[in-house]
DNA sequence: GGATGTCCTTGACCTGGGTCAAGCCTTCGG
DNA sequence: CCGAAGGCTTGACCCAGGTCAAGGACATCC
């Protein structure tokens, strides 16, 4: 139990609620373990309620009848997702598929709402994940709909460098590249020859899942501009 | 006054709310005019606040590099925009601007922050219209990413069937033919090729704005499947 | 009624990236 | 040590859709 509540304080949706506000949150939530490759939900079924990820990483997915997948998020320990569910429609508008063994809290939806209404502040911390996600999905739209794919790579391995410790100049892919493919909206072979393409052109080194930034400006044009001047 | 009071009850999002609750909000917004094609924001420009439509139409959008756009939002009376910088981050994360001659309700951040935290049921709306529009965007990837051009329009003239009255086999483009390519990610040229082909193929007739759908079936068929079966 | 501007359509061409098909390199179980 | 299974890479091919360029169709305004 103590193990929990240190767990939730730790996640950015409830830091800083008081020893007793947490207390009721846990008290509504159940946990959950799902397995590698496990499907936590499917796009269209009822959202009895959201998820905060303890432990393990999940993707967040749609598929075309065809088969061909676009992720829209991955998550890690401390990301929620299913919240749309809980707020407006009643059904979930992707499929959500655990990438590893992972383990989270579940909050069902009523009792959430209803908690919600006397924590003001909390609400307040939801809008502004909800609106984070809204902003990522701005870029995601940009990116599709605007670059391309070399580009969006490009943005990609800078925004890993950003996010990852060390100096910047070397990131670690924590999905397969295949992952990624899905993720930049292609496919596994185009991806393939980017990557060789732009090693060709100086500007990364590829080992494995370990990615040299070798031209950080070079890059950076190319995110921006889909393009080396 | 009255008539302002009047509007915002017909508004989604504070339908329900009391007059007394009415007029806080309305205190502290502020009525502001936009002309035909004028800017309301610009991406990265610092978010004092959000805007609620009373009057006129308004696009939110991303522009590259190189000029080309692509429309993220397409707003009418009653709906808000820019809520996204009020909980998160501070700047906006796309451009708007007016269609029409465009009136708004502007609402600032930080009055409207605190006023939100004495009204947990309105914060209840907020997070119901965000998600809605999370929901929104995940459709507008999965169609970028996974449909063809000829798939997403027919999805979009599905769309608009379903929201217009009328029989539902006659829909009028509120947008011209321009903006309705940047809204599916093509351009003009291409655009107008498919409305060609899918009227050789029997399923539409175009007359200027009009588009009469003349196999329900198949175009259902082609949004989903992505051809004819 | 001619000039001007805006929007739309059509044609010819080209290219980014998807498809299909092999092959290669790990990892892991037996 | 060997075989099988995933994941990754490479090659040959093709097509959806973008680019460039040239009209056409209207509306508006003097």
């Amino acid at each position: 139990m103590e193990r929990i509540l240190a767990a939730l304080n730790r996640i950015p949706l409830f830091g800083g609620l008081s020893r007793e506000e947490l207390l009721r949150f846990r008290e509504i939530a159940q946990e959950k373990s799902f397995g590698r490759a496990e499907w936590i939900f499917s796009e269209g079924d009822e959202g009895e309620g959201f998820y905060v990820i303890l432990e393990g990483r999940v993707k967040i997915f749609k598929l075309s009848p065809s088969g061909k997948e676009q992720i829209l998020h991955l998550f890690g320990p401390g990301d929620s997702f299913g919240e749309v569910a809980v707020f407006e429609g009643g059904s979930f508008p992707a499929n959500a598929q655990a990438l590893q063994d992972t383990r989270a809290l579940f909050f069902p939806r009523a009792a959430f709402r209803a908690l919600l209404r006397n924590h003001p502040d909390f609400a307040l911390k939801l809008l502004a994940d909800l609106s984070r996600k809204l902003r990522e999905f701005t870029m995601q739209i940009e990116s599709l709909a605007l670059k391309e794919i070399p580009a969006r790579l490009a943005s990609y391995l800078l925004y890993l460098a950003r996010e990852q410790p060390g100096d910047g100049n070397v990131v670690t892919l924590a999905i397969s590249k295949g992952e990624l493919a899905r993720l930049l909206g292609t496919i596994p072979e185009t991806l393939s020859r980017i990557f060789a393409r732009l090693s060709g052109q100086g500007l990364i080194r590829v080992t494995g899942r370990r990615i040299a930034l070798l031209d950080r400006a070079g890059l950076e044009a190319l995110a921006r501009e889909g393009r080396i001047p």
